[in-house]
Parts: structure tokens; C-alpha cells; sequence
DNA sequence: TCTGGGGTCCTAGGACCC
DNA sequence: TCTGGGGTCCTAGGACCC
């Protein structure tokens, strides 16, 4: 067992924000609404009291609703990613060994602080409230999956203090039997169904259940919820966020959309915005995917929701010349008489910027594909020929590798795959 | 009339290539 | 009675996460 992990996570984080600036909100229930006010996308307390779920469409309810008490606001992002970069902060003078994996979570390693656990969550939570305002809970346990239960356990049970560690099999035993299945981390409804027909319908069922059967009968990602709730940990606390892989802006439009010019606009915008959002992480990209959708929600209406990638000769994070891609991929798709409510543009497959020069990048790359290619050699001859089909995706070859061999980590990278693959080097 | 946005991974089928 | 096979890339969609 490795040293005990925390998660730390804000309590109905944009709740929190809107309040922390107008106290009088306090003890009144609050909720916030996505884009165009579309959906219910964080609840207070008192909201989630009242009945409101998570998700839920805004006009569906307001008739309902617009006699309580109830503070609607609209989402203000800069103002929540301001107030999570403070929280964070403050985490990160309690450990440096911390994960940020969302705007209102993070992950901490607790090593060296075995003996005061609790104490030490104590002094962290506190101090969080003091400086930010923001109220967060703490959960305490040897991995990730189980930080995650004890977290919720903490959100759940009044008594706790915001604070749950479950150190022993026995307290874990305990926290799982008061959870629903899907309150666990990676079991949403369609894989409780699945489960269900198994008769697995509870966090115990799930934890207690064969990891190498779990594998062949779904996947090698609920395996490790399974080895995560048994004490075994499998995703590490991944202190250097992994270059992105993928970048999007897409938005839905307030009424349906029917001119090409319109469409025109918008998908300018995105291709702006997810081009400024590339380039802040100093990534370029090698194509462009336009993409449109009618309304899903009007099945009587005719549906289309196209997309095309097209490939940029080299990659680039120029505004002006992913732009000429992304109408050209416009103009493809655009078919009148049907009636668009969404449109976006997303980059799929980015590189580092620095890698980037003329058109140099793909030379680079090409010792890179030679290393590969030797790799997965060395990989076939160690588990035998054919293991591995290799062509030219790593990709691929990684999900070869770990649908034949349950003891891969799980990893799309092959220079991780050659490292826990290969032979020693 | 009004149903979010941004990610990751996985699967399946067809076009195309040698 | 038989219709190649292995491979990549693309589109489309599903599942999960926050």
C-alpha cells in the first residue's frame, strides 16, 4: 500500500463563488446556469434540497421553482478560475506534491504526514475557508478511487467535519455500503446497467468482484476501479499536467441557425478562440475539425451533424491559416434547409509548438517513427510474434498491447509502453 | 421559444492502399 | 464452389469525467 492520498474538493464550487461576494446569500439556496443559461450547472446546499438535479434544463423548471427563495445567477468563469487558482495556492504550501484535476479538485500525496492525518486535513480545510471563503471537503485514503469515496463520505455524513479517512479495509467496508453504485468514480447509469445484468449493483458487489474477469468482460479502465477500491493503486497523482491532446470551442446558438454566413461567423470565432487556447499552451495543430449538430432534442425535425477534418500540409498555430481549413471544412459540411443550433471547431492532434519549424516538424519525426518502430520489435520478441500489429498509430499498438496483456499500464504513450514493455534498455 | 462546454478513451464500418 | 488479407485513415458515435 502506498502512502495515503487526499482529495481535496470544493464544496458546490460555483455555488460558493457566487456567494463568497454577496453574503446575503448565505443560507439561501443558489444555483448557476450554464451558457445561454441552458442548464442547472452547480446547486447550494438549499438548492440541491429543494429537489433541483444536477443537468437540469433551466426552462424546463423555473415555472416550478420561481416562488422559492431561489438565486439564479448566470456563470462568470473568470471569476471561478480566479478563486480556484487561490484555493490551489494555498493547497500547494500544504504539499508539493499535487495534482490539479479540475477546476475545484486536486489530488495530494499526504507522504510524511502518516502520523497526523487528520490534524493536518484539519489545518488545510481551515485554512482554505479562512483566506478564501470557499468551503472544501477532504477526503483521505490509500488511492485515488477511495480518496474519491472518502470525499463523498465527507460531503455526505454531517458528523464528519468536512473530513473522512478510510485507512482500513473496515472503514472503507463502511463508507462503500452507505454509497449508491454511481456515486462511485467511472460507474455512470449505461455501465451500472451492464453490471446490473451481472448481478453487480453496489459499490461492494463492484470491489469485491474478479479484476481479471471485470477486464475481459468490459475494460481494462473498470479493471483498475475495481484493483482502486481493493487498495492497489493504479493511477499515479500525476503532478505535471500531460500536454493536452485536443483543443475545442464550440457553442450553442440561442435560436436555430439556417444561412451559411451565420455559421460562417461562428465557426470564425471558434477557430479564434480554440487557436488563442492552443497557442497559451504553446501547442500547434496538425488539422481542423468542423463540426455542426441540429437539434437532438426535435427528432421530428430532420437531424444532420456532420464533420470534417481537414489536414493543415504543416502544423501550425496561425489564427489566418487555420481559418482558410476550418471554412474550407465549412463550406463541405454546410447543407441548407436544415436548421443548426450548434456549431465548433475542434484541433485534434496537437504538437509542440517549438517542434514547429517551416515545414521541418514532420523530418523530426521521423527518427521518432524509427525509434518506434524498433521498440515494437523488441516488444514482439519479448511476448511473442504478432503481439503487437504495428503500422504507424501508437495509439493502436498501446491498445494491442493492453487488451493482451492485462499487466500494461494503462497508457496510449509508446515511449511508456517500451519502458514497462520492452526489455530493459 | 428555451436543453452547456471541454476533455479522454474506445469501437465499428467503409474507403483506400499494397 | 468460390470470392485475399493486412494495414491506415476517416467518420460517427458511445461512454465516462468535471
Amino acid at each position: 500500500m502506498g502512502a495515503p492520498l487526499a482529495l481535496v474538493d470544493c464544496n458546490n464550487f460555483y455555488a460558493s463563488c457566487e456567494r463568497l461576494f454577496q453574503p446575503a446569500l448565505r443560507g439561501r439556496p443558489v444555483i448557476v446556469l450554464s451558457n445561454n443559461d441552458g442548464c442547472v450547472i452547480a446547486r447550494s446546499n438549499e438548492a440541491k434540497a429543494l429537489g433541483i438535479a444536477m443537468g437540469e434544463p433551466w426552462h424546463l423548471i423555473k415555472e416550478k421553482y420561481w416562488r422559492e427563495d431561489l438565486v439564479v445567477r448566470s456563470s462568470n468563469y473568470t471569476l471561478y478560475g480566479d478563486l480556484s487558482a487561490r484555493v490551489m495556492q494555498i493547497l500547494k504550501d500544504f504539499t508539493p506534491d499535487l495534482e490539479i484535476y479540475s477546476i475545484d479538485e486536486a489530488f495530494l500525496s499526504l507522504e510524511g504526514f502518516e502520523r497526523r492525518l487528520d490534524a493536518h486535513a484539519r489545518h488545510m480545510r481551515a485554512t482554505v475557508l479562512q483566506w478564501t471563503g470557499i468551503p472544501v471537503s477532504v477526503g483521505i485514503a490509500p488511492t485515488k478511487t477511495l480518496a474519491k469515496v472518502a470525499n463523498r463520505t465527507a460531503k455526505k455524513d454531517p458528523v464528519s467535519g468536512g473530513i473522512c479517512a478510510l485507512l482500513t479495509e473496515a472503514e472503507q467496508t463502511a463508507a462503500l455500503s452507505r454509497l449508491e453504485f454511481t456515486d462511485l468514480w467511472g460507474v455512470a447509469g449505461r455501465l451500472a446497467t451492464r453490471l446490473a445484468d451481472i448481478g453487480i449493483v453496489t459499490p461492494l458487489h463492484l470491489r469485491d468482484a474478479d479484476p481479471r474477469f471485470i477486464r475481459e468482460r468490459f475494460s481494462v479502465v473498470l479493471q483498475r476501479t475495481v484493483l482502486e477500491l481493493q487498495g492497489t493503486p493504479c493511477i499515479p497523482l500525476d503532478q505535471v499536467s500531460p500536454d493536452r491532446k485536443s483543443v475545442m470551442a464550440s457553442r450553442s446558438f440561442g435560436q436555430p441557425v439556417l444561412t451559411m454566413e451565420e455559421l460562417r461567423q461562428a465557426v470564425g470565432t471558434h477557430t479564434a478562440r480554440a487557436a488563442e487556447k492552443m497557442r497559451r499552451q504553446q501547442l500547434a495543430t496538425t488539422g481542423v475539425v468542423v463540426f455542426l449538430h441540429t437539434n437532438r432534442f426535435r427528432p421530428d425535425l430532420p437531424q444532420y451533424s456532420p464533420s470534417r477534418l481537414i489536414r493543415l500540409p504543416v502544423a501550425s498555430a496561425d489564427t489566418a491559416r487555420i481559418l482558410q481549413a476550418s471554412l474550407r471544412a465549412l463550406g463541405d459540411i454546410y447543407r441548407p434547409g436544415f436548421r443548426y443550433v450548434k456549431a465548433g471547431v475542434l484541433f485534434p492532434e496537437l504538437v509542440p509548438e517549438a517542434s514547429v519549424q517551416g515545414d521541418l516538424w514532420t523530418e523530426a519525426d521521423a527518427p521518432a517513427r524509427k525509434e518506434l518502430m524498433a521498440a515494437m520489435d523488441a516488444l514482439n520478441h519479448r511476448f511473442g510474434r504478432g503481439t503487437l500489429a504495428f503500422g504507424g498509430s501508437a495509439k493502436e499498438a498501446a491498445w494491442h498491447l493492453r487488451r493482451d496483456h492485462a499487466s500494461a499500464p494503462y497508457t496510449t504513450d509508446w515511449r511508456h509502453l517500451v519502458r514497462v514493455g520492452g526489455p530493459s534498455r
